[in-house]
RNA sequence: GCGAUCGUAGCUCAGCUGGUUAGAGCAUCGGUUUGUGGUACCGAGGGUCGCGGGUUCAAGUCCCGUCGAUCGCCCCA
């Protein structure tokens, strides 16, 4: 073990592959947003505590636990962004962005959560994020899991991956549901775990997707939202799931699906995989149209969704590494200039072309093959062999088919055939 | 906050029931060999076996503590 500064708990030096594949989710991602119109934006990484605590709740374990909050040299108490929805919300607010509404927004970065570390799950993380304020309309819930859908199929992880969908209803189905809940749960008060004995008297929906099985039988046998649901209500519902229906976006109901704080309404869903250990949820949202109030706005309705940009980079494909296509060798130590000469023209040229910083021919070779290179070129004196005189270039392909070798033959002798004349290769 | 498992060279790991100077592969560096050339050969550097106690004639190996990692629980914005 060296010994010296190592790395802070739950943070993660990305790299190589991993580092592509993250690239390659943000890139899809940007790709996607402006399909459908979301503009994007920058946040900041922090906000005043108050953000985060009024939009969550100052008593929950969340604030009083699990954000990373600290006082500046001006006293001022400030928080880490936790999540991206809060901060949206204050700047809808403090930068007048109401005269936007619907305000279509996209954005992405590091989220800070303390918390302990395990599969999937990090203090430094990376999120994706997508959001609609001032629409009340099911059609936005409806554009924003559409847009998630197509996000998966560009990443070509639909597989394995299914959308489970619920409604947590208006403010007056909640409350009935809610209470109908609490009598249910008050009536099987000994088969519940003790955990969900606390959950009963602090967060009782939160029983019904206990992972405990002696909560299960209770928590199968509880009322459904259906029945509580107010007009209103079950035509929203409705709405969303007649919308995802006419873009082809395949659905589960899942009733037993909730939301651990208040302000959330109607539409909760998740984007769920069984890939990634005990955390199961790669995209995951719903409609919260009372954060902006707790935040001091206006009743203002608003839908989004938040994704692990890690979580979505584990289930992709690994990128084909962007292996250099071609390595420039000095034959000699004094063709060293030459060398790099021809390495800049193929680069400005558009051939990812590559070559060590020092070594012999023998030990580049190597290291060519090494880094997966389709061919070698070196760089030589004019001379003379068996098959005849030769000039300064000599390209030896390392792989590829014989039109894949002539075609690259082609592109590298082009913008090098005036200054080094031409190729002969074997 | 809780639990389980783990912590030996830069990396991946061997080290049997505790027994002499702690090993391998890869990586790094040096050298040999070879026809413009792949995986060949020789050699070198690098470890207070996470840290601190304890048991023992003797601990990388057993016990306790501590720190860290992984996975899970809680929580999940």
């Amino acid at each position: 073990m060296s010994k010296g500064p190592q790395r802070i708990r739950g943070t993660q030096d990305i790299w190589g592959e991993a580092a592509d594949r993250f690239q390659a989710v943000v890139t899809a991602f940007e790709r996607v947003r402006r399909l459908y119109g979301f503009r994007r934006v920058e946040m900041p990484v922090f906000e005043a505590t108050e953000v985060f605590a009024r939009s969550i709740g100052e008593t929950t374990d969340i604030v009083s636990k699990e954000m990373y909050s600290f006082e500046d040299r001006g006293g001022d108490r400030l928080t880490l962004r936790p999540e991206f929805t809060a901060g949206l919300c204050r700047a809808y607010l403090s930068e007048g962005w109401q005269q936007l509404a619907p305000l279509k927004v996209a954005t992405h970065g590091p989220v800070f959560r303390y918390e302990r570390p395990q599969k999937g799950r990090y203090r430094q993380f990376h999120q994706l994020d997508a959001e609609i304020i001032g629409s009340e309309e099911p059609m936005a819930d409806v554009e924003l899991l559409v847009l998630a859908h197509q996000l998966l199929d560009e990443l070509g992880i639909t597989e394995g991956v299914t959308l489970q969908l619920n409604t947590l209803g208006d403010a007056a189905t909640r409350e009935a549901w809610r209470a109908a809940l609490v009598t249910h749960f008050e009536g099987h008060r000994r088969e519940l775990s003790d955990e969900s004995l606390v959950r009963l008297a602090k967060n009782p929906m939160r029983i019904l997707d206990s992972k405990d099985p002696r909560d299960r039988p209770a928590a199968d046998s509880a009322p459904d939202i259906d029945s509580f649901l107010t007009p209103d209500a079950r035509a929203f519902f409705d709405k969303v799931t007649a919308g995802l229906d006419a873009a082809g976006v395949p659905w589960q109901r899942n009733s037993r699906l909730v939301r651990g704080l208040d302000y959330y309404r109607h539409t909760a869903f998740e984007f769920v995989t069984d890939r990634l250990g005990a955390q199961g949820a790669v995209i995951a949202g719903g409609r919260y149209d009372g954060l902006v109030e707790a935040l001091g706005g206006p009743p203002t309705p608003a839908v989004g969704w938040a994704a692990g940009i890690e979580r979505l980079a584990m289930l992709t494909d690994p990128t084909n590494a962007q292996a250099p296509e071609i390595v420039v060798v000095p034959d000699q130590p004094d063709l060293e200039p030459d060398a790099s000469r021809a390495l800049s023209m193929l680069r400005k040229a558009g051939i990812r072309a590559d070559m060590a910083f020092k070594g012999n021919a023998k030990r580049r070779v190597e290291l060519a093959r090494k880094a997966d290179a389709d061919a070698v070129l070196f760089i030589r004196h004019e001379g003379e062999d068996a098959y005849g005189p030769y000039g300064r270039l000599h390209l030896m392909h390392l792989r590829g088919s014989d039109e894949a070798r002539h075609e690259l033959s082609t592109r590298v002798l082009l913008p090098l055939h005036r200054e080094f004349g031409g190729i002969r290769g074997r």
